[in-house]
Formats: C-alpha cells, sequence, structure tokens
DNA sequence: AACACTTATATCAAATCGATATATATCGGG
DNA sequence: CCCGATATATATCGATTTGATATAAGTGTT
C-alpha cells in the first residue's frame, strides 16, 4: 500500500485538491501513515496519467489554479483489488528508543530528558486525541482515535514503571567513563 | 537520526561486517527501526569516507573478502554529538489500519479476517518477544524487550475490545451496497 | 540427493522524506 | 492599523530509504 492507493481511498470520501488530500492525511490517517506534498502531487499525477482519477482545473484569480480530483470507475475498482492484498505488518520507529539503546554512553541527565520528552509528546498526543475522538463522524474513526490513546497511554504507564532500568544503565555508563 | 547514525552506534558495541550489522539492527533494534542492505552499504561507505569508520578487507577464498568496520575517535565524537539532539517524533505505520479506515467499503468477512491476522501477528510477537526477553543482556535492551510486549498486548486487548466498531461499519457498508 | 538456510558482498529503480519556493488572503493581538 | 502567524494552493528537488534482485558457496536437515 503506498500513497497512491490511499489518495485513491481518501478521494472515495469525495473529490479533493492535492492541499485537501494533505489535510485528509492528517485528519484520518496522521496516526497511521503520513504523506507529504513531495510524495502527493507525484501520486496524483501518475493516478491521472493511469486513468485512475480525473482532474479538472478551477481558475482562481489571485491564488495558483485549483486542481480538483476525482476518482473514476477504474479507480475505484483498482482501489478495491488494492484492498484485497494481505497488509504488509506495522512498522515503528522511534528515535527516543534508539536514542536509549545507547544510554551507557549518554549522560543520565540526558537520557532523563529525554524520557520526560517522550512522555510529555505522548500525554500531549492523547489530550489531542481525546478531544478529536468524540467528534468523529464515523465508528472507524473512532476506533482508530481510541487504538491511539490506547496504545499510549500503556506506553507511558510502562515507561513510568521501568525507565530506572535505562537511567541505572546510563548511570553505569557514566561511572565506567570515569 | 538516519542509518548512518545508527551504523556508528552499533559499531560502538564493537567490529562488524555490513552483514553483522544488519543482523543487529535485527537483533536489537528490529523492534524500533529496521534497514536493510540497501541502505546499510551505502551508509558504510559514506562513513568511511567521511573517516568516521575505518575499514580494513579480510580475504575469504570461495566467498567475497569480508570488510571488516571499526569505528573511529571522530566516530565516537560525531555519534555522541548526534545523540545530543532531539530525537525526532515516534512514527508507527499500519497498513492494515490504514485498510480498516476504508472498512465500509469491504466486505465484512475480509475485515474479520484482516483483524484476527493482525491479533495473530501480534500474539507471535510477544511470544518471540517474551523468549528474548530474559536472555538479553543489557538492561536497556531487556527495556526495549518490554516495552514491544507491553505495547502490543494493550493493542491486542483494546482491538478485542472494539472491533465490533468496525466490523459494524464493514456491515452497514455490505447493506447500503444492496 | 534435494532443499532450505546462512554467510557475504553489492546495486538499482522506485518511492518517500523534508526542505524549499512562490503568492495571496485572512485573522487576531498589540 | 500594521505585523506576524496561519491558511490556501501549487510544485520541485536532492537525499535517503525501500524492496527486490544478483552472485556464489558453505552448512544443515530430511
Amino acid at each position: 500500500m503506498d500513497v497512491k492507493t490511499l489518495c485513491l481511498g481518501l478521494l472515495t470520501f469525495g473529490d479533493a485538491t492535492g492541499y485537501e488530500i494533505k489535510k485528509a492525511f492528517q485528519d484520518r490517517l496522521s496516526m497511521l501513515y503520513d504523506a507529504g506534498y513531495g510524495s502527493i502531487y507525484p501520486a496524483l499525477n501518475k493516478l491521472t496519467t493511469e486513468g485512475l482519477v480525473s482532474c479538472r482545473t478551477m481558475a482562481q484569480s489571485k491564488r495558483p489554479d485549483k486542481k480538483i480530483y476525482s476518482i473514476t470507475l477504474d479507480g475505484q475498482i483498482a482501489f478495491l483489488k488494492e484492498m484485497e492484498r494481505a497488509p504488509a505488518s506495522d512498522k515503528f520507529r522511534s528515535e527516543t528508543l534508539a536514542t536509549l539503546m545507547f544510554a551507557h554512553l549518554l549522560p543520565a541527565s540526558h537520557v532523563s530528558k529525554v524520557i520526560d520528552d517522550l512522555i510529555k509528546s505522548y500525554e500531549d498526543n492523547i489530550e489531542v486525541l481525546s478531544g478529536e475522538c468524540d467528534m468523529k463522524q464515523s465508528l472507524s474513526e473512532k476506533f482508530l482515535c481510541g487504538y491511539g490513546i490506547a496504545v499510549k497511554k500503556s506506553a507511558i504507564q510502562y515507561m513510568q514503571d521501568n525507565r530506572h532500568l535505562i537511567e541505572a544503565e546510563a548511570l553505569l555508563g557514566e561511572q565506567a567513563a570515569e
């Protein structure tokens, strides 16, 4: 599943410009798939040449002309076919946790700060999601929102309960360096 | 933090070939950062030209010559400097959950299967991690392992408790299609 | 004997990321 | 009323990453 497929999927909710698709990625999928202009605009161009979306240009004075994309019948078929395929396994990437794998080389104070910041960012994220969750119209979006909250809460809990392990490693490293 | 930086980090644990670094990514970091040969070999080449690692070639008959990389003093300094920078925020990508955001367009049976498969893959992963967790030598690796288990357990719990939301959406979609 | 897995290198096209460029409108605060 | 921040709207571009492929031989299993 690539950006092209997800653009198709988002267009099933209605016509949109590239800019609006970017927003839809943020509003509906940001938790599990983020895409920037650098991948969205090329994707829409390819989809257009493949005939999976159509594009009409709306002239605007004083602004770049709007290009409004619509999914075609071929596009709907292609999208459903893509959805039949087994999805790739989930991927998680955390620079913070990667940093912590080298805690024994780092000052204990820095390690503690990095953990504090991560917990803080999760807490902030939970707060945002909690606010959004109730406003979501569809059940699937509620599900996703709740998923994010549940997973992040358990991550915070784990970090609070076990951060001493990492902090101990950093302290040991500092002593060894002396 | 890119593959280059993480190669440097892994080389702080001892000299290694590109092949061994790939394994180290799998053994130590797979949960939070996976890299393939296509990024590791170019990374090692760049690090070598930058003088952050050195490389000695061990001739082997009947096999490609081993190239054993060692981190240099410059490399150690560069790595620690990189570790000082604030890590980017965590990224999560799930094709399965992305699929579920379009549940209203899919057969309910397919939606259920996708959820079953995801729960199964998490359960398998937890089992593997549980086995590895005890064998890990360092506290930081234990921490990471435990993190993976805790987060995936809560994800399974949430999906079991709330999958009916998504499955309801798929059923509604099927009815609407009639 | 057959088959799969491990060791070991490396490249390449395609996809993606992250930053940047361009231009105007709008909206709130000082 | 002006200033800065945010929103609208396009797009490109270098650097990085992904995922597949190629090569070649040893090792282990049934």
